[in-house]
DNA sequence: ATCACTATTGCGCACCTGTCCAATAACTCC
DNA sequence: GGAGTTATTGGACAGGTGCGCAATAGTGAT
């Protein structure tokens, strides 16, 4: 393989690594796997990286970090609180495939056994329940929903979405994500003191 | 080992399997340590069952039967369709320790690689689901509580209280276990149309 | 052109995995 | 007691794992 900068390098190994874990799943992930993909040697890999479970938590840690900024950014912009709630229920259900969720459940599984990647796992969900709380709390605020409990309503819509998409990804089509979809749709608006269908 | 009847033998093999499944997580649950747990020979597991794959299913499907069947014995008797839901909550949200819920998070990990789990996993979750809508009729037919759709009512407290145990388990203590019972008497008694603090 | 530097290689090491199998030990029946 | 049955053993096998390291090849400065 042709020589590379060290830290493009660095990057496409996180890359690839990521792209072989959703393929194949965390704990299915091996060094020469990575290097197989990259179409190189897995002393290389080790040359940039101390070891394969620091690999492992830097991947999730940026996809799962992407994933929240594409919802943050979904939901910022347009000032409509009713909006921005629809949209950001749309970004966390119109996911293009299940690779991204069955990751989750990986570094769920893994967490008990990997306290980097438990570290990392549970700051990124308080980041996603930081993010539905303030949408609430705008709303609140421009008086068009109400909740006598902002943070347990945020607890309990992100927990109900990770609860229903698990269905989904692990179980094929027990349930469908447009029913995902209706039915977080139903929860949000019973939580919310929003009339039936407001939001689908 | 002393000589064992065969079929006792094949118990305690399946009974030591989970007891290593909940200790060490499914993927790292090996013939060699179920072996050592029984203080007996790896040969000898394979004298009894086919395929390690086979073996973790089995054990699986047994802890998590078991589980069911304690939650529908909680639910029978006692014909006060209220006092029922709250037991039912109550055998959700009180168990003894993580590791039977770990082994869910497992699982569903697992499911899309391992298809003989997805199976067994696909069919307890229609069964939990399918206590849950039972409970929700039989509250309705005696009109102590309304729903509009049961079976999605079900489906989105099963997922929700799998959703809030979840960040339980995985996260330490991001969420405690009273709170997931308190939520999700919350969330029950908004889906049908009870008091604020019926369930608590 | 020669040098120092370092990205990259590819193999070796120790260890682990599921599965299989001949040998052995323990039990039952005659 | 001897014969037949079978539960149990312990190691062999082929393959996989993360990691380390001497050797190599490519690069930029002098």
């Amino acid at each position: 393989m042709a020589r590379m900068n060290p830290d493009l390098r660095r990057e496409s190994i996180v890359a690839a690594t990521l792209a072989v874990m959703q393929r194949q799943g965390i704990a299915a992930t091996t060094v020469r796997d990575v290097a197989a993909a990259l179409g190189t040697s897995s002393g290389l890999i080790h040359h940039y990286v101390t070891s394969m479970d620091e690999l492992i938590t830097e991947a999730f840690e940026r996809a799962a970090t992407e994933d929240l900024e594409r919802a943050a950014a979904a939901v910022s912009g347009g000032s409509d609180p009713i909006d921005r709630l629809r949209r950001f229920f749309d970004s966390y259900t119109r996911a293009d495939d299940d690779s991204g969720m069955q990751l989750w459940l990986d570094a769920w599984a893994e967490a008990a056994r990997r306290p980097a990647l438990q570290q990392a796992s549970r700051r990124l969900n308080e980041d996603w329940q930081q993010l539905i709380c303030q949408l609430i709390r705008d709303g609140c605020a421009a008086g068009v929903l109400s909740s006598e409990d902002p943070e347990g309503t945020a607890w309990r819509l992100l927990s109900l979405l990770d609860g229903l998409t698990l269905q989904c990804v692990a179980h094929g089509d027990t349930i469908t994500r447009e029913q995902v979809a209706l039915w977080s749709h139903r929860a949000a608006e019973m939580e919310l003191g929003l009339p039936q269908g407001t939001l689908s």
